[in-house]
DNA sequence: CACTAATCGAGACGGTACGTCTTGTCTTAAT
DNA sequence: ATTAAGACAAGACGTACCGTCTCGATTAGTG
């Protein structure tokens, strides 16, 4: 949620509600002006909603993908089952929307930028290492993969949400390195940054651990070793 | 697994059943030499297991694998429950000892080796470009991630049975063009074949298009263009 | 109910809504004379009203009880929920007042006077064997039993809707010959008439068979035959 | 259950479990002399049977029909929800089960015999006036009536169950009458029964007062007066 | 051959969670 | 103040599986 402010009383969608709900109605029900109105009833609560994703965010950090339920969420919430089917309608949904809004934050940021590329995605996978180790945090991983294969249609969402950003931010960096100094580069700048995720990551999903030689190699390959 | 040269029949654990209950037989179940060791009452029914392990198979390709259930299983294999609680005990367990006997044709066999590397790399991910767009194959690998990401303890089991083959494949080519063209190649060859294997795999595990710009750029990057 | 002549859309209370929240309307929904009493904000809906009793009784017709809802009755109604519990506050309730109001034709009409007591009766009572056989007929009588025993409290008002106005037409009949031929009867014509509509209900809650020779022993019960 | 020796190990049909699940099997699955079992898998569970009607009737008494729950039985009983499906499918089977097996002691036993007909029906009267007004009695029979006109299927059940001991307790009465001095009662004992079973249990089910006055026409109709 | 022991298919068991349905309350804007 | 609409917390519904258990029936070895 943090800074957006969704106007109240608008039913509204998640990321993963693409069918909308709302329907402009040309008229009221029973006689009078025709009128352009937006919805009836109770609005949704904004207040449940941020309870479940809260909640979602705190049972899958202790307990894993695999044991976090509907009612679980619910309960812990104090919301009705209903209320979560309503809006989301599966377990990957509600993750996925948690992930989304930063409830569950992946440790994976950006590297910092000192303008030693190198150096820098060094310090990155580095910090990465420490963080994946704990326990805790390697709960959480597991637990946003497996929200990932386990509905083919939060596929996209999940890529968007967590894959995106990383390779996003790695391809900032070296776009950047490229345009400062051209022709360094083994390959175009989108596509190292691919590569180079796409092992981090895989890494991480198979939970192999991050040696310092292993992070040396991977940097040999998508940067150049400063001269 | 790996090692393990499996006779037919012959005693055997599963990959994922730590606490073996079996530990020698004193005579196969159809042939071989008589070993006298102590054991009494019925034997395992190899019947049964491969009857499992075909059942699972059917059922995980049409269905997906939080549509499969031990019970499901069960029921199609003509077998008692008990009989999989007893043997497997988990039912990723199953679907990677279906998927270590060779009952789950994942498409990614190794390339072909025509002496030309990058051509062979390319033909490769062709064919598995128009393996994976098949319906029945996308669904298996999803079948695979998902048995993968839910039960950590069959994470290296799904890693070795599935991501290193390939990644070895990979590595001896690049070994292979390393040891006759030295140089010529960006990294080390096992790296190489990290890199490549990962940034096809999560590829294929995120559902997004093989396409033949995305290939061409792919062997850029780790292969040298033929002068 | 019974004494209680209200005007179409005067204020009224339901069979069973004791504490009424209306007392005093000033005026009508659609015509008749103002009236100038204390009242503000928008009058009670006599549509509405109608539509809640109509829209109940069909849906109690085909369905049954058990499946009849407040939401159903509702959504079929085109009404708010909360209309239904402003005004009746159960399903009883608003049962009954379909029961009162005529919506639910139970088939259990006073018998016809041609004078010959004992005649009228049986044609009474052969007329109710065809129409209790019909389907339609018997879920609505279900229903209504339902009705009663659901609800303790709407119990008295189903009795005085339902149970009553039989037990009151046999008890003029049987007044009226009693007071024509004294003595002939076997018992108080009140008491006959409870026996006989006793005796008819239970057979009718347990849906079985109205034969002939069962009506014709009821009676020899209570009419003397004619000589 | 009491005296009745039912055989372990077999399945057993309840009142209401019309659909026997015994098949006869002519042969076993693999191989071996043809044989016919009666049944295969563990049998069914005769403590949870009777921990399920206990419960029901505990609950039922304090509680009412209305407010018993599948969920509130099977938790009560400390038996799984699947087990009661399975063996009764609806609630109000169990609550027949559980007055037929005599865990729900309807307070209308059948009437002494001191020789004095039209006394013993008296006191009999007076002494269901006393226990019926007793507000655990009245809820009982409540449930009882409820569970009748819930279910179709179950109204012959509970016509056996309860009614027809009653009828018959009383048409035997009257029929010893009958037999003892003919030509004394002014109709054939079974009607006079029914007429007077019926009047009386309309009577409960409206929660209707057992006055001392009733009482006597009552028996008017049905006995005549001593001499 | 009998006996022992482990496995087999079958299926009932106590549980847990599912996703749906309904209840009775509440909160909108419109009348 | 009442209306239709519809979201809300609550909780029961009936189903599906879980992993365990308890049967009778096999099917080997051992005595």
């Amino acid at each position: 949620m943090r800074d957006d402010p969704r106007a109240r009383g608008g039913p509204r969608t998640t990321i993963v509600d693409v069918t909308s709900r709302i329907e402009i109605r040309g008229r009221d029900h029973e006689g009078g002006t025709p009128v352009s109105v937006e919805h009836r009833g109770r609005p949704r609560s904004e207040k449940s909603r941020l309870a479940v994703l809260k909640a979602t965010a705190g049972l899958l950090v202790d307990g894993g993908y695999e044991d976090l339920t509907i009612e679980g969420i619910a309960a812990s919430a104090g919301v009705g089952k209903q209320t979560i089917y309503r809006w989301w309608g599966s377990k990957a949904s509600v993750v996925v929307e948690a992930l989304a809004e930063g409830y569950l934050q992946a440790p994976l940021a950006a590297p910092a930028d000192t303008g030693d590329l190198r150096g820098d995605l060094r310090e990155w996978l580095l910090g990465l290492k420490a963080e994946i180790e704990a326990p805790e945090m390697s709960r959480l991983l597991q637990a946003i993969m497996s929200a990932l294969t386990s509905a083919s249609e939060t596929s996209s969402a999940i890529h968007e949400a967590l894959i995106q950003p990383i390779m996003s931010g790695l391809d900032a960096r070296f776009g950047a390195h490229d345009a400062a100094r051209p022709g360094e580069l083994a390959a175009k700048p989108d596509f190292l940054a691919e590569a180079m995720g796409a092992s981090l990551l895989l890494h991480v999903m198979f939970a192999r651990p991050l040696t310092a030689e292993w992070i040396d190699q991977l940097l040999d390959l998508v940067v150049p070793r400063s001269p």
